[in-house]
DNA sequence: AGGGGCCTGCCATTGAACGGCACGCGGTCT
DNA sequence: AGACCGCGTGCCGTTCAATGGCAGGCCCCT
């Protein structure tokens, strides 16, 4: 069964269709086994198999899987709200949640004539340089802060190594604010602003952002902006 | 290894979180077993426990779901023309494919101040009694609107038949007009514009729509703003 | 105190998953 | 033309991991 499971992890961003030989060999599992399961999960309807006979992840799995709370449910409650200030920025404004030592993007909701594309929905985002990483990064379990501090860390798109200390600070100024404000130069000049989005136990749950370009009209306004939208949404999810 | 997906087909919009107990009755699984089970789907991510014990879909599984093709790659394409059409109607914009005899909504954008919800995302539609699902319905394989036709059907929240001729004449006529366009009282008086999403090969692979309450501001503009966004994205999706 | 769910770990049995193998097919290189 | 390679598929005897009954522990309600 964990074979099953492991067809599955064979498909990724850059492989979202694959023959039965792809999956076969990306999965570790025998062709004939292969198969076997694929075709079970197929009748099932986990996969789906088109006319050309490759293999990709079927509706029937995304159904079940928009019955996940961190997922489809939390995306349910911000959307209005992400609405809201997409419509004021127009550019990107992004959800994220912590699965593990990174972010998952649950939402991003991006302007017709917004900047070049970073992260797709679904997609995985690092802790320590996205402004929706830097918060859940502040607001997690002391003690994970720590395990992350301990690794070697680099910058995502430059690779420029992370000084532990600079990052403790930037992280206790994230607590302080109560938001994280961050400037790169990555794929355009832009600045992000994120804000924790809380839950019931006053336990951070997720992060909202919005993602500009430098230069662009408002600096200040942003910071209010995001925090309100991420409270409205922290309140609709029983935060006392 | 079915098992495992009948424990995930245990949860539905009614049931997110379930216990042990609970997801062994709705599977058919002894509880033992289905113990043993869930513990493996929860160690890779496909199921999460939360401190009270209840499972629930993990967002583990939400992420490879997330590469389904119909699912989050269709949404992808579409997002942008469906947040033009949100923006000028400020209603309801609908995206769905078709799933066996029934229409699973993808997508749907609404606004903050817009109408009652009707569905929800993720969930599932009637064919022959929604804007979407007739657009699906007219240009599916003439066999199987057979197969539809030759059923009983019913309106759904009204539960007023269906006169099979009736919908093989609407079925017809929206083939004709290249869209769909219902009214109904269901939960408020509204009006529905639904266009057909072509993929390669000609074929309809998904069906687009605004949902507006009667009475509101331009009921003969919708039409055409709708069939134009369905051709946009159509156009992305590589139709000829 | 008693009773009933609910969750969990154990363990001997058995039935289903496993993968090597061979066949048929289509495309490409020699 | 021929040979070859990769791919997809079905078969079948072996085996090992999944199975579920059982009992124990816990908590809540009566």
């Amino acid at each position: 069964m964990d074979r099953a499971l492991s067809l599955l992890a064979a498909f990724d961003a850059g492989h979202r269709s694959l023959t039965l030989g792809e999956l076969s060999r990306r999965s570790g599992i025998p062709p004939s086994s292969a198969l076997r399961l694929a075709n079970r999960l197929t009748a099932w309807g986990a996969l789906e198999r088109g006319d050309d006979g490759r293999f990709s992840v079927g509706l029937r799995l995304w159904e079940v899987a928009s019955l996940a709370p961190r997922g489809q449910g939390l995306r349910q409650v911000a959307m209005p709200f992400m609405g809201d200030l997409a419509e004021v920025t127009r550019q990107h404004v992004l959800l994220a949640v912590r699965e593990g030592d990174e972010a998952v993007l649950v939402e991003r909701l991006s302007s017709h004539h917004a900047m070049p594309v970073l992260y797709r929905v679904g997609g995985r985002l690092p802790l320590h340089s996205t402004g929706v990483g830097l918060v859940l990064l502040a607001f997690a379990d002391p003690a994970f802060q720590d395990e992350v501090l301990a690794r070697p860390l680099v910058h995502e798109p430059e690779k420029v190594p992370v000084a532990p200390d600079a990052l403790r600070r930037t992280l206790a100024e994230v607590r302080r604010q109560g938001m994280a404000t961050v400037r790169r130069a990555s794929p355009a000049p832009l600045v992000t602003v994120a804000a924790p989005i809380f839950g019931a136990e006053h336990r951070v749950v997720a992060a909202l952002s919005v993602v500009v370009p430098r230069g662009g009209a408002e600096p200040r306004q942003l910071g209010p902006a995001v925090r309100t939208a991420a409270r409205s949404i922290s309140r609709m999810l029983g935060a006392h």
